[in-house]
This record gives C-alpha cells, structure tokens and sequence, in this order.
DNA sequence: TCCTCTTGTTTGGGTACCCAAACGGGTTGA
DNA sequence: TCAACCCGTTTGGGTACCCAAACAAGAGGA
C-alpha cells in the first residue's frame, strides 16, 4: 500500500474548503463572489482567483455573466459529501468522545476530505444506532443491514445517499439547538 | 478558527512517514539508511536526503559517523505518537465500525498526523472502555477519570503516556493475532 | 588493478499551495 | 467629470514536496 494515497484524493484539502465556502456563501447571502470566498477563507483574492481557475477547468465551479460563482453537480455532490464527513465526525468528536466543541471541528474539518466514504458511512450508521437505540423501526434496521453489507463488501455508490444525509442533518441541527441553549443561559 | 491549522502541525504528512520509517527499520534491521528508507518510502534517495537535511536540522533526526540514522528523543516521541495514533485509529475503523482491514489501515494511515493527542487519548479511553467493559479494576477506573478531566479541560501532558500505549499495544497485539488466525485457515 | 555496484548528495525541473503588489475595469459619490 | 473604491486577474517570490540525472566516494569481485 502506497502511502502516498495521500494526496491523489479527489479534492486537496483546500480545494474541499473553496467548495464547502461556496456552497456556504450560496447558502448564506445567495451568491458568492472571489472576493467572498477570498474572506470566508482567510487568504487573498489573487490566491482564490488561481485556485478557482483550476476548479473551474475541472468543471466543479461554475460561473454567470456577472462573476457569480456556483457549483456544477459534480461540485455540489463533492461539497455536500465533504460538509457531510466533517458533521459526522464533529459529532462523534464531541458526542461520544467528549471532546470540547472546538477541538472536535478542528480535528473534523482537519480530516474530512481524506476519509474514505465508506468510513463516513460506517461511522454514521455507528453513532445513528448509538444515538436511537431505542426507537427501532424494521424500516431503519432494514437500511442499517443494507449499508452495513456495503461496508462489508468495500463498497459506496454515491456519498452522501439519502439515508446518510438524514443522519448527518438530524445530528447538525442537534448539535445547533445545543449551542443555542448553552446561549440562552 | 483558522482552516489552515492544517499546514502548521508538529510534522507533515511526510515527515511522519520519514520518522515512522526510520524507527521501524531500526526495530525489524538494527540500522536505517537512507536508501533504507528511501525503499520503504517508495520514493528516490534524493528526496529522502533532502528531508532528512531538514529533520536533522530541526533535531529529530541523528546520524553516526557510518551514515546510519537515527531518532533522538524529541522524533522518538514524535514517531512513537504517530505511531500509536494510527494503531487506535485503525482499531477502531476496524472493529467498531466494522471497515475491512485494508481500508481501515489506509483511513488511518492519512489521518494519523493530523489529529490532536487529546483526541486520540480520547478514542483510546473511548475503545478501552468498549472493549473491556467487564473487568474493571478501580485501578483503571481512576486512571480514566484522570484522563477524562484532561480531556474535559483541553490539555494532555506527554502523548503517548504509559496508560494510552499500553491500551495501543493491547490492541496492536490483538490485531496481530486475528490476522494470524486468518492465514492458518 | 580495474570494473562494477551501491550509497548519499546535488542540481534542475515540476506541482500545488500561499502572499504581496501591480494593473485594468467598473461603480459611485462629490 | 473624476477621484476613490472594490473587483478579479496577473506576475514574481516563497515553501514544501516529488522526480530524474549526474556525481563522487567507497566496497568488493575478477
């Protein structure tokens, strides 16, 4: 085994951030810009004007007539997959672990882009069981065995699917009120 | 929170291979050259001669007048945190999550040098716990606790203490075995 | 002795990031 | 209208990796 799998991952770790800052700035003012990204990220336009040159040429950016930037599909799958690892590890940092928030985003958002897809997988089914055990519809068990035979077998279709980004949202949003209540105090 | 902690870790991805390499040939060798390390690395004798000018520079690593390598305390340390950071987390993608042994190895093997020792004494805690929940000595309780205030409160002295490589070794041992048993079948 | 192999180093080239600084295009208020 | 400002891009410089290739030095067999 190589270990330089490393760096032939699908996005660099910095390509993961200009995604997820895009979707995030969509999301958040309804556009994103070079200079927005630039912000969001900490470092110069002409650092982000680069990098997206390259993103664009991969067809993963996008961008209108007025210098809008958005994400083509395969740029939003990616972006979604990578928000996604990082909530599932996030909340297992912080959950079952019992590390201190802001430990458990840096080490998630440290590692997101380079666990596999099927390990964000697992480890959602993992803290999905852990977090219900109680309230067990045959329904849910019969999508647990499934994802747990894909794991068995070393395999994903496309990550995030359904089932793993309802988990992921159910644990976002808990982790929100959370923070909210710990606020209101 | 700045998302380029990243690139200011105690040692890169690469440097954590070049140490790792060197402790491993030391142990299953005696010695470590560095062409030695350049074959385990599966990279060219310059590329390691130019790393390594740079770790003996930052002190980690140490050379004798017939050109074997060596660690000195600090990449002793260093190697030896590595090292146990990848033992836990592969046990745990392996046997918590249920992930096939290569994928976990690989999982593991990328993330390694990335995560904070306060987390990996946490997932230590966290599998010793799951795994040998039957016999607890108040001994191991207090020892835990101890380790669960650090947590609580952010820091960790030494990484990796006596507690956690004895858990590491525990498990080490443990995965030996199982694949042991594999090949007799 | 001489030829050959191995070893460690150096050098020039390439990739992927980052920055600072300069430049050209647009908008806008005075 | 024009100076002030924000935008995005380009350019030159820096760091950290990697490679291939050329080199010098030592070790050993014929």
């Amino acid at each position: 085994m190589d270990w330089r799998e490393f760096d032939q991952n699908p996005v660099s770790h910095s390509a993961a951030h200009h995604l997820t800052a895009i979707q995030q700035l969509l999301e958040d003012q309804g556009y994103a810009r070079v200079s927005d990204v630039a912000r969001k990220l900490g470092i110069t336009r002409g650092s982000v004007s680069v990098s997206l040159k390259g993103l664009r040429q991969r067809g993963l950016v996008v961008e209108d007539q007025h210098k809008h930037l958005g994400l083509s599909d395969e740029g939003q799958r990616i972006a979604r997959g990578i928000h996604t690892k990082r909530v599932l590890f996030k909340a297992f940092l912080e959950k079952s672990l019992g590390l201190p928030a802001d430990l458990a985003e840096m080490d998630a958002c440290k590692i997101e882009h380079l666990v596999s897809d099927l390990t964000a997988e697992a480890l959602a089914i993992y803290i999905d069981r852990r977090e219900d055990a109680s309230d067990s519809s045959s329904d849910r068990d019969r999508q647990v065995n499934a994802l747990e035979d894909s794991i068995r077998e070393g395999r994903v279709e496309a990550f995030p699917g359904k089932e793993i980004e309802t988990i992921s949202e159910r644990l976002q949003s808990r982790s929100e009120e959370q923070s909210k209540d710990k606020d209101d105090e």
